[in-house]
RNA sequence: GCGGCUGUGGCGAAGCAGGCAGACGCGCCAGACUUAGGAUCUGGUGGUGGAGACACCGUGAGGGUUCGAAUCCCUUCAGCCGCACCA
């Protein structure tokens, strides 16, 4: 490149190149760095700056979400959200705000440990290593951190806080009548008084340690369960439901998963489900990411209804099965019903025979077998044997077996078939259903496949019928009514399904068979994982088993060393295989003598090897960055307060701004949600939600070139050619994908940089696109921003002698309503996040000043201070040029002076038919008549009527009139 | 299958409340400076027709509402994302 030849050099010393730039870059950031200008008060603690009354002016919580600090590095795409991020909060500092912005580190995780299992290297070291790296590439870019408030999820001085939360949840229980959670202590005081009686209703001080341990775990809200769970015998650990993708793999490492009975650590996550959902009305979110919330929460109203079973030999006795509806107005049109194969009560109601039935039970519902037992335990067998993938595929296709077993239809009293058939899963409702095949797609399948009868509940809106034996499909439908649905004592008929549901609900409370209720797809988040990179558990054992709970001062529990970082791994395959953890081969560390104040003295424990899910540090961490070295408490309420509690504009309270990328949808923002609230209802926090706004930065995709066989190639070696890409001789085709190292297509944000400048870098992701939506990253028109910069700084200094130019006139109208009027759309642009249009304005003022020929003072300096939060360095360096020793960091925005924004004239159209024929140049002011006379007599209007009749003429001024012949 | 989002020049995109479609940038064309230009600067650049002023056509497709639609409504197609037998 010239600009690095001597000779260039020499013609023009104080050109703005990257060597220039890189130096400039530098300068800054050290001073940036030295001066501490991104610090923000707290008003109380170790950050609080008494005399120092920013505390005092609005404040601001903006954030990130925080990265792995992996080995791979950075690419372009990274930065994007960082960059938004940065450049707000510099408006927001520039504008009058006291800004609390920095960037932690999500550090326990998968990579490190593996890397350390194949190595031998403590995964302390690699993490660490790479988080030095990442805070210098993330520096490098000019970002203004916080650097005071960064955390590590690994140093123990923080997850001393993780544990301590941990501990407050276990310590915690859900009292559905307050609505809110509330100290285990209150319930125990509860049992001990008689208040609330046992499961068995013996006394509470009858009971062993350990059965009150037992009893006291159905309330916790951290708990221990033997539950199924997924069990991933590749990775060696189970893993949450929401870690486990469609077609049953680990997320990550793509390993089988199996459900197996184990022991594990859960949240009960379910019992704020409500609340999950509701408070999202309070958040300034994406619909699409509430949206995925409240489907992933799964909230459906329905009924329970009991079913009496209904054995030929009596097998069963007065067993019921309970079905969860959200149809109970159908309940007339239920003509068998199916349970889960897996359903507890299968075993009770099969009969030792099949019962008879007139001509003999259809084929397909014994499946051919001799006795109702052996056809149901071949079923199970084939349906425990299927995988998830398997299952899926054949949705489509219902599988199912008879149990011998009839049921009582509690409204039109006949017997009705059970079966179990796998399309009824035993993690949903009850795990038993009433089918109602007329209408559902699901159970009409169903009955077709095994000829049952099917009653027609619903009027059809259409012109089938109400003979379902001719339907193609089910009918389903929300809004049509009732019909044939009556027996002595009540009728539906002819109601629609909302009064429809009510009735019958009511009908069958009274009678004890049925309630209301509702539903949730959401599962308990099952905590524990069987590694050793992640955050122990501050819980011990007795040696009944009992858990208990470590005191604060025995925090944290800090990871011991250990040789083995691996759990045990298997043969992904394997389902017959479970969990052995790192932790538990350390066994000085897990055999432990403890005093925990019970009077007791000292006695033995083992520690719980399990270690916590990578969720966990990330699910306070905004908590931590508001009061970060606070050693007496997880936050000062006065800090929390200042920075997310509830305002009048803002009653969710929580972080101002949360970017990040969407894929956090339900796993992180749901987890983060539940511990908030949580710490909420203990009254540690005074936010009831974490996190206001959240916003959604898109992805920056890339090309990517395939050769004839579909292989990617190096995207930098690929050139056009007359509309073709050509690597080499060959021609590639190319189609935009993510970034990354197996597509070839990797761009490096030094790669920019060294060419041009972290300031071009920072312009161009900001002038892509909106922050929004996902755009291919386009290496050649990075030069636009570079350009911009370039003119930038020749309106202001001299490439030769390095010279201010910039002029002493006093700047004329037409200049100051340029500088005006990209003050007010910049300052819009910038409160909005829509940094890409906040560029055009700065680059219109820009490309005005440069056609202007000369740059008046004072419009310089404005200039200067609007570009600042974009391209804060060579802002910095300009705003010292025109003779300021301060840094801009903290200089005021300009303010648009509302005289310049009221243009003098306004070009007003003139419309024939809604076609433009003319422009006239008018007064802002004028009126309705006086337009219309103005335009009815340019010659270009005459000219295009043509003496036609004028039938109406729309007058909106001043901007537009328009003629209708 | 269900739900959501997005379709505007050769490309990334503007157009926020229905009122001049294409701001800004890339690319491209022409010119300047140059031994040179893949640097930089200046001008032009939606398509078609025309020497030209100008005319016509243009926001995925089709229809509708309106004096007027990229924008609102209906239908449809394409792409992306999420969920996936949730009773």
């Amino acid at each position: 490149m010239s600009e690095s030849t001597p000779e260039a050099a020499a013609a023009a010393p104080y050109r703005y190149t990257p060597a220039l730039a890189a130096q400039i870059e530098a300068r800054w950031q050290d001073r940036w760095e030295k001066d501490g200008v991104f610090a923000a008060p707290n008003p109380v603690g170790s950050l609080a700056e008494p005399g120092d009354d920013t505390v005092e002016q609005p404040h601001a919580f903006i954030m990130d979400m925080f990265p792995y600090p992996s080995g791979a590095g950075l690419h372009v795409g990274h930065p994007l959200g960082y960059i938004a991020t940065d450049v707000y909060a510099r408006h927001l500092r520039m504008t009058g705000h006291n800004v609390l912005h920095t960037m932690g580190f999500d550090a326990f995780g998968l990579p490190a440990e593996q890397y350390a299992v194949q190595t031998g290297t403590h995964p302390r070291v690699t993490t660490e290593a790479n988080i030095v790296e990442f805070r210098r590439q993330l520096r490098s870019l000019g970002l203004g951190h916080d650097l005071r408030r960064s955390i590590a999820t690994i140093d123990p001085s923080y997850y001393k806080w993780t544990q301590w939360i941990f501990l407050q949840i276990f310590n915690s229980w859900y009292d559905p009548e307050a609505g809110r959670a509330r100290p285990i202590t209150e319930l125990v005081a509860k049992f001990a008084s008689g208040a609330q009686a046992t499961p068995d209703g013996r006394a509470w001080s009858a009971l062993t340690p350990a059965e009150r341990d037992e009893v006291l775990g159905e309330y916790r809200l951290a708990y221990i369960k033997l539950a199924p769970v997924n069990w991933c015998p590749g990775l060696g650990t189970v893993l949450a439901n929401e870690e486990v993708t469609a077609d049953g793999r680990s997320e990550r490492g793509n390993f089988p998963v199996f459900k197996a009975n184990l022991r594990q650590w859960m949240m009960r996550i379910t019992a704020y489900a409500d609340r999950l959902i509701d408070d999202l009305d309070m958040l300034d979110w994406p619909d699409a990411i509430k949206l995925q919330q409240r489907n992933w929460i799964g909230r459906s109203e329905g009924a329970k209804v009991d079913f009496a079973v209904h054995t030929a030999d009596g097998t069963g006795g007065d067993a019921a099965i309970t079905v969860f509806t959200t149809r109970p107005d159908t309940l007339f049109g239920a003509t068998y019903m199916v349970l889960a194969p897996e359903h507890e009560l299968v075993d009770s109601i099969v009969p030792a025979a099949w019962p008879s039935a007139e001509g003999g039970l259809p084929a397909e519902w014994t499946g051919g077998f001799a006795t109702p037992a052996e056809a149901v335990a071949a079923y199970r067998r084939t349906a425990a044997a299927k995988s998830d993938v398997e299952r899926q595929a054949d949705a489509k296709v219902k599988t199912g077996v008879f149990t011998g077993a009839y049921a009582i239809n509690p409204v039109s009293g006949e017997q009705v078939p059970v079966f179990i058939a796998d399309y009824v899963l035993m993690g949903y409702g009850t795990g038993a259903i009433m089918a109602v095949p007329a209408h559902d797609v699901r159970d009409f399948a169903f009955a077709r496949a095994f000829q049952l009868p099917m009653r027609c509940v619903v009027q059809p809106s259409d012109d089938r019928g109400t003979d379902p034996s001719t339907w193609d499909d089910a009918f389903v439908s929300y809004d049509a009514a009732i019909v044939n649905s009556a027996n002595e004592s009540i009728s539906l008929d002819g109601l629609g399904v909302v009064d429809a549901k009510k009735a019958i609900t009511d009908w069958l409370a009274e009678r004890g068979i049925g309630a209301g209720t509702v539903n949730f797809k959401l599962r308990d988040w099952l905590f524990s994982r069987q590694r050793y990179w992640g955050e122990p558990f501050p819980i011990v054992y007795d040696e009944d088993g009992v858990a208990h709970p470590l005191p604060e001062s025995m925090l944290p529990v800090e990871l011991p060393e250990i040789d083995d970082y691996s759990p045990r791994t298997f043969d992904p395959n394997d389902a017959n295989t479970s969990p052995e953890t790192p932790l538990s081969r350390a066994e000085e560390w897990v055999e432990v003598k403890l005093d925990l104040g019970a009077g007791e003295g000292v006695k033995s424990y083992r520690r719980e090897t399990n270690t916590m899910p990578n969720w966990a540090g990330s699910c306070w961490y905004e908590l931590r960055y508001v009061d970060p070295d606070n050693d007496a408490e997880v936050v000062d309420p006065a800090n929390e307060a200042y920075w997310m509690g509830p305002t009048a504009a803002k009653k969710s309270g929580g972080a101002d701004l949360y970017v990040g990328g969407a894929e956090h949808a339900v796993l992180h923002l749901l987890y983060a949600r539940f511990w908030h609230k949580v710490l909420f209802d203990l009254g540690h926090v005074s936010s009831p939600e974490p996190f206001h706004k959240l916003f959604n930065q898109g992805m920056i995709q890339a090309y990517v070139y395939r050769d004839e066989r579909g292989f990617p190639v190096a995207a930098a070696e690929v050139e056009e050619r007359d509309g073709v890409w050509y690597h080499g001789d060959e021609v590639v085709s190319r189609e935009i994908g993510k970034i990354g190292k197996s597509l070839k297509n990797v761009v490096a944000p030094e790669e920019v940089t060294s060419e041009y400048s972290v300031d071009t870098l920072r312009l161009y992701e900001m002038a892509m696109g909106p922050l929004d939506v996902s755009r291919p990253w386009d290496t050649r028109a990075v030069v636009g921003s570079y350009r911009f910069l370039q003119r930038l700084w020749r309106n202001i200094v001299d490439e030769e002698t390095g010279a201010v130019v910039v002029t002493d006139e006093t700047p004329d109208e037409e200049t100051l309503r340029a500088l005006n009027k990209a003050i007010d759309g910049i300052r819009t642009d910038m409160a909005n996040l829509r940094f890409n249009t906040a560029v055009a304005k700065a680059t219109e003022l820009n490309n005005f000043l440069v056609k202007r020929g000369s740059t008046p003072r004072p419009v310089a300096e404005q200039a200067v201070l609007l570009v600042a939060p974009l391209a804060p360095h060579i802002a910095e360096e300009l705003w010292q040029k025109l003779g300021h020793d301060t840094s801009l960091v903290h200089a005021q925005l300009p303010e648009a002076d509302p005289v310049y924004l009221v243009e003098d004239s306004v070009t007003c159209v003139v419309q024939i038919k809604g076609k433009v024929k003319a422009r006239l140049e008018v007064p802002p002011a004028i009126g309705d008549a006086e337009l219309e006379t103005l335009a009815l007599a340019d010659p270009a209007v005459v000219a295009a009527l043509g003496g036609a009749e004028v039938r109406k003429v729309i007058v909106r001024a001043p901007k537009l009139v328009n003629i209708v012949i």
